[in-house]
DNA sequence: TCAAAAGTGTTATCCTTACACCCATGT
DNA sequence: ACATGGGTGTAAGGATAACACTTTTGA
């Protein structure tokens, strides 16, 4: 039997002056290239005879590479494909990783630092918004230029250059499959292909960029030519961390809507405009002030603390906390943004 | 760095006579035990210089094992937990299963061999149904009795004897866990915890029957004490493949409300009951007629194929096929069980 | 007094839920 | 004719979606 080594990796997520941020740490040294070193998420490699479980293994990885001792966990994949995790250079004794998404609170200008477990700086680490690796993703005004001026046209010449070639096994067509992932009309000829975005696609976009070679991961793994290296899309992470976060974001838009999670990253008491900024900020997408609060509170998901939150330039604000108990009451309790909610 | 051994593992999933069953092959050899064999999934290890794929490389054992060419296929979990996969005796060298589900089409008596990819007898499998490993899950015939007569009295049992010495790190108590579970009061002091039973918390009931020591693998593995060795729940499987089931099962069950999974079970023709039938099978309860149809001619499933089925004791039903199309159409095409659609 | 943000009210429409009832076939 | 399973219709209630409007603060 062959053995194969196991890297452990998270993507930490909280929301940081309103934006969502993952925590980053510089690219791990074995690497050895001398091009500026891409972003990285917390990881390490599992060793069975030190960690009890693989959960274990994560937490113990991210507080010694960053400080945080870790709450909410859950596991988002195996990862296997060689070629996406080897890169061309180095013959990387690592084919494997297991990702993970944590979420966390942090401490900001405008949240007290009271309940929030703050790292030391036991390590270099820093907050990187994750729209800056996605900027495609954030949809909260309105469609994002990038898409019509520069992702989309690109995408468009990538299908038509490449028709013909598909590789085979695939169920769908790439042309569909885009169609489907960007919500946009890809053929030159086709008309009525027009779907919505889905804004929890995330990990089919990112896959159809690499597999264009529109990304800065798919050259500097020798999968296409380098023909876009000047212009990339969205900033570049190492290994295949940015695909890790691609599915801890799909995965966070999806459970947001079913699980109460994002209270995870939300201070004690919130207002309820910080509740619906922080679900805007992890969905990506603008939403309906009013139908959202009656959402909140016929889903039963906050109770008002009795406290107002000093005003910002208006009326202040009651502030609210998580009703804890409807993890039991509601099989399903969430944030079910339908129609009426979304802008 | 320390290198690991890493299992593939698939359940294989079809319905046999109206009922899902799993493709099961004996033991794997190497375990080495004097016991009777306990029926385990197709699986093998990992080879990265032989593999491209984790998938491929499960795509190959299945075949090499059983003669199944799969079709639709979905990564589960990285199962990692030391304790749960190595046995007691032997220190096997593997500590980690990536478990996946697979769908398949079986040939059964009542379903046309046409259109069904039957193996070769390559090598000894068997169609197990998948309630006898887990018999507490099928509702069909209302509320299993097993439930009442012997499961939830010795898991009360089991909690009225440990409360007080909980495993640390825990968000919730066992008490509230398992009530949470199984949709029953199990304080015997307790009152309202009545809560409904989540069909889809498969996976949830099953471990905590085996923190129970009340399935046959905890006693196996040395977990617990063989006070229950003379009546286990359930039938015993291998390793930890009852888990990788119960995963699956907790997965299909979900998934199977939002995406269009069933259909990869059907033929490519049936009726509206047999639809119906199939979606009982895997949810593990009954659903009402009349607004099972509304709901599938809403959602747009499915078209009628013109011909009708032989009649089977009264009038002749008509036959349907998937409307393939329905992916691209609806994000969310599935059949969202509401409380109309379960009796 | 005015801007800014919080918070409340209302209405049409569609979907959900729960019924009852009719239809086509084999024996 | 009648049992058996297939198939249709409809009405009440609730959730969704899209409005407009009032209230409370700071500057």
């Amino acid at each position: 039997m062959q053995s194969i080594g196991l890297d452990l990796t998270a993507a930490v997520v909280a929301l940081v002056d309103g934006n969502p941020a993952i925590v980053a740490v510089p690219q791990s040294v074995d690497a050895g290239k001398t091009d500026a070193p891409d972003p990285a998420l917390p990881s390490g490699p599992f060793e069975p005879l030190k960690h009890r479980t693989l959960e274990l293994g994560l937490r113990g990885f991210v507080e010694a590479q960053t400080g945080f001792r870790l709450g909410y966990i859950e596991q988002l994949y195996a990862f296997g494909d060689r070629g996406r995790h080897a890169t061309a250079q180095t013959d990387t004794p690592h084919m494997l990783s297991v990702g993970y998404v944590a979420l966390t609170r942090a401490y900001t200008d405008s949240q007290p630092a009271q309940s929030v477990v703050q790292p030391e700086p036991h390590d270099e680490w820093s907050w990187q918004h994750w729209y800056g690796f996605f900027p495609w993703e954030d949809w909260r005004d309105g469609r994002p230029a990038i898409l019509e001026a520069n992702l989309l046209p690109r995408l468009r010449h990538w299908l038509a250059e490449t028709s013909g070639d598909e590789p085979p096994g695939r169920t769908m067509s790439r042309q569909r499959r885009a169609a489907l992932a960007f919500g946009a009309t890809l053929s030159p000829t086709g008309p009525a292909d027009e779907a919505i975005w889905d804004e929890e696609r995330v990990l089919e976009r990112y896959e159809l960029l690499y597999e264009a070679g529109l990304v800065g991961e798919a050259w500097r793994d020798g999968r296409t030519d380098r023909a876009h290296e000047d212009a990339p899309l969205g900033r570049r992470m190492a290994l295949d961390h940015r695909r890790i976060l691609a599915t801890a974001i799909a995965r966070l838009r999806g459970k947001m809507k079913y699980r109460p999670v994002v209270f995870e990253m939300m201070p004690e008491a919130f207002t309820l405009t910080d509740l619906q900024l922080a679900v805007e900020a992890i969905s990506g997408r603008r939403l309906h002030k009013q139908n959202f609060r009656r959402l909140v509170d016929r889903a039963g998901l906050v109770e008002p603390t009795g406290g107002t939150a000093v005003a910002t330039g208006g009326r202040p604000a009651a502030l609210y906390r998580f009703r804890r108990e409807v993890t039991a009451e509601r099989p399903a309790a969430g944030l079910r943004l339908g129609q009426s909610v979304v802008r």
